[in-house]
DNA sequence: TTTAATCCGGACCGAATTGGTACCAATTCC
DNA sequence: GGAATTGGTACCAATTCGGTCCGGATTAAA
């Protein structure tokens, strides 16, 4: 039904969370009590962010994750297309060819790239700043303690 | 991955066959034949255009499905929406108010209908019509007869 | 040097969704 | 009345997704 993956959800949660600690590093399991996300989800998000770049990882002890760029700077689309992949609105563009069986009599046979372009050009455009706009309510959260409980 | 149904795909076929008949009524078994999707699943793919109003059905013998309207009035995002469901670019809107268990520490909280928004009026933006547009090669498709055999 | 903390890269499983098919009831034309 | 066609629903196989876990590599601190 065309809606992205809880786990792109997570990803902006966390995210976001990543933003409020300005650029100090945090651990998966201090992101996971602040957020409520369970710490192994947290991780795998964590990985394949930090595998597109989106976060810094900073290995061994006393390491942690780091906001790669400021917030204004990282786009839905980048986050999108970090945990569910590249945004392709149909099977039946040119990177399937000869996997179209009805390619033959098909009249679209790659007109969905219009629609593909224009929707991760929206996607481009949103900033994660944007989605996490309203800091107003946002930058006194529950204490991470109050979640351990 | 933020990719759409096969459905939809065949559907969007199965539209642009239709758009070539003009406003004349086929069946679901000519549409199949003529598009190399399987009737089974072409008629499936119709009953859901015809329950959305993209097109009229006429039932008993002799009857079929036509074009509701022309394909300028037909945007992207309703082909979608009506074989899809409607386009939520996350579980956490409003719809699903109390099903959020993070609610209390997520600081994005609805924030996604911004993007929602963005990436539907993106889709209601194009036509079915630009979707097919170079008629040039479309006009004159394979007969249906060619594909029968 | 040892130890502990932390990320990295997989593999793995259960659950939910999707694609596809079949069946029977309702409707309409000949 | 008979044949053709859509309407609705139920169903099954297959794929995908969400979530968890484990062993190994890496780094800081004791």
């Amino acid at each position: 039904m065309l809606k992205l993956s809880r786990l792109t959800d997570y990803g902006v949660v966390v995210l976001s969370q990543l933003a409020q600690e300005g650029m100090e590093v945090s651990t998966a399991a201090e992101l996971s009590s602040a957020t409520g996300v369970p710490a192994p989800t947290v991780s795998k998000v964590l990985k394949m962010l930090a595998h597109s770049g989106l976060v810094l990882s900073q290995r061994g002890a006393a390491g942690g994750y780091a906001l790669a760029r400021s917030p204004v700077c990282i786009s839905v689309g980048e986050v999108i297309a970090a945990i569910d992949g590249p945004v392709w609105l149909t099977a039946c563009v040119e990177v399937a060819v000869g996997g179209c069986k009805v390619e033959t009599t098909c009249p679209i046979h790659g007109r969905w790239d219009k629609v593909n372009r224009a929707v991760r050009r929206t996607l481009d455009e949103i900033t994660l700043a944007e989605l996490i706009a309203p800091a107003s309510f946002v930058h006194a959260p529950a204490p991470a303690a109050a979640l351990q409980a």
